[in-house]
DNA sequence: ACAAAAACCGATAGGCAATCGGTTTTTGTC
DNA sequence: GACAAAAACCGATTGCCTATCGGTTTTTGT
């Protein structure tokens, strides 16, 4: 799934206000751009399309929501675009590690680790 | 960076053969899927352009070989995509991670907590 | 019923992978 | 050095997708 610039920062402002309809969204992003309100409402729906935001009319005006958080786009990006590569049972990220862990420095590695044991606690729980 | 279907299986090709011609890239996957040798020469300059591939003449032919490993491919794929979603000043590997931990088993999280130590004991030895 | 607002439709431009035909350049050989 | 074959190079086309809007239809509140 290819993601344009005017889409990703249409979910970045829904990740953030959490529900807006084409005007507010506009009002935001598109002024600035200098985007018509109908560039804004084809992006909209296409993100809607792509099955990443949801909507419901209100009142005249559809409302947007973001329909996945950030960690889950980036988790799905990151599968759609590396799959291709990885072998079953294999994970990208472990891939990734093994070859930029040389660029990570002491900190880094440390809050790495921290992560993968908030991770484990998590499943136990 | 947008990799295309063949672009994809000449990586995969490159990094079991180590280098080829077009002409051999071709016999192994332009011949099954119908394609000019010209439609291979093609995306190879592509992936040359791209910095994915070099190139040296042997001979009357361009001998290509993957510039870059399987891993840091993926690495680099993931880096590309997060950036856009992470803030300055966070290493995108590890918002990737904080991300997508949620799919990697525990034999993964294991996986990736080796590595680490690996990484450890590289730096104090 | 009407005017305003919003959705919907369709069209165009731009970027990139894929795909080749045709032309030019290179190279090995007589 | 001339020539044929091989390979590179060039340019064009197709197809897919995002971005971008103008114009038309539908919806809605008054």
């Amino acid at each position: 799934m290819q993601l344009g610039e005017l889409e990703k920062q249409v979910l970045q402002h829904l990740w953030t206000e959490s529900e807006a309809d084409a005007k507010q969204v506009h009002a935001v992003l598109g002024v600035s751009r200098g985007n018509s309100l109908n560039t804004i409402q084809s992006t909209l729906e296409r993100l809607f399309k792509k099955g990443l935001l949801s909507r419901t009319k209100q009142g005249h005006a559809y409302f947007y929501r973001a329909k996945v958080d950030r960690e889950a786009l980036i988790a799905t990006l990151i599968t759609n675009i590396t799959s291709d590569f990885v072998e079953e049972g294999e994970h990208s990220l472990i891939a990734a590690f093994s070859s930029a862990s040389a660029n990570l420095n002491d900190a880094q590695l440390d809050m790495l680790e921290h992560l993968i044991e908030e991770q484990r606690k998590l499943r136990k729980g």
